[in-house]
DNA sequence: TCATTAAATAAGGAGTCGCTTACATGGCAG
DNA sequence: CTGCCATGTAAGCGACTCCTTATTTAATGA
């Protein structure tokens, strides 16, 4: 995946992984420091440190400092793109008419030649 | 991500590419042919097919023989497991209880269960 | 039969992903 | 200050992604 995707292509490929989903889960419970989000995994700290820049690049999580402890928190705004997106496509019955809009949209997220 | 991925990784991960996210909306028009569905792009055929191939194993479409063409469709299951699982935590009403309650177990100063 | 067309496959290259271990940063308690 | 603690960053490795061009497969129709 290119360097510069655009945002919702961010969001899905931070869903694309099990691990970053069961942290999503957890974050659900309320902030959570990296310590705590990554003792249920077999995977070293900066392995869950990794994850969670990932997440946070695509704005899926907020990690602010508390002392030598950083609080993780879920931001949900992504989440509703994402959703918006696939309901929109997984409507069978009103197909034609955002189609054309629907297309000039994605496409203009794209390199052209 | 090793070969064996689950599922809804496999979904989440071919819808994180504007390309395909491109392709899905194209077929909501209907079936269509590999050539009309690479003629938008900027991109050699031989690319679409590897993009298809992404969207078959999640899934997401379905490509079957009409003499020299592949006629490729959508299916929109993969779609709902998705969006069911977005909907799930986007929940903010859900949310909002639960850190309410975590809120609540953080000042009895109880650890976890 | 043979050339044409539609599409898949092969091979390869630049870049990214997900993990590791080792080291750096920075708050804190003695 | 000094040594812990929680975390982040660096470097490196093997696998994967996304694209390319070249080749292969398969159906068509003269």
């Amino acid at each position: 995946m290119a360097g510069a995707a655009d945002e919702l292509s961010l969001v899905f490929q931070a869903l694309a992984d099990p691990t970053r989903r069961a942290i999503i889960s957890r974050l659900r419970g309320g902030p959570t420091t990296v310590g705590e989000l990554a003792e249920p995994f077999a995977m070293s700290r900066p392995a869950i440190s990794q994850h969670l820049k990932v997440l946070e690049r695509a704005g899926l999580i907020e990690r602010t400092a508390d002392a030598q402890w950083r609080r993780c928190t879920l931001r949900t705004e992504p989440l509703d793109e994402a959703s918006a997106w696939v309901d929109r496509h997984r409507d069978e019955w009103n197909e034609r008419f955002d189609l054309l809009d629907e297309r000039l949209r994605e496409l203009k997220g794209q390199t052209d030649a």
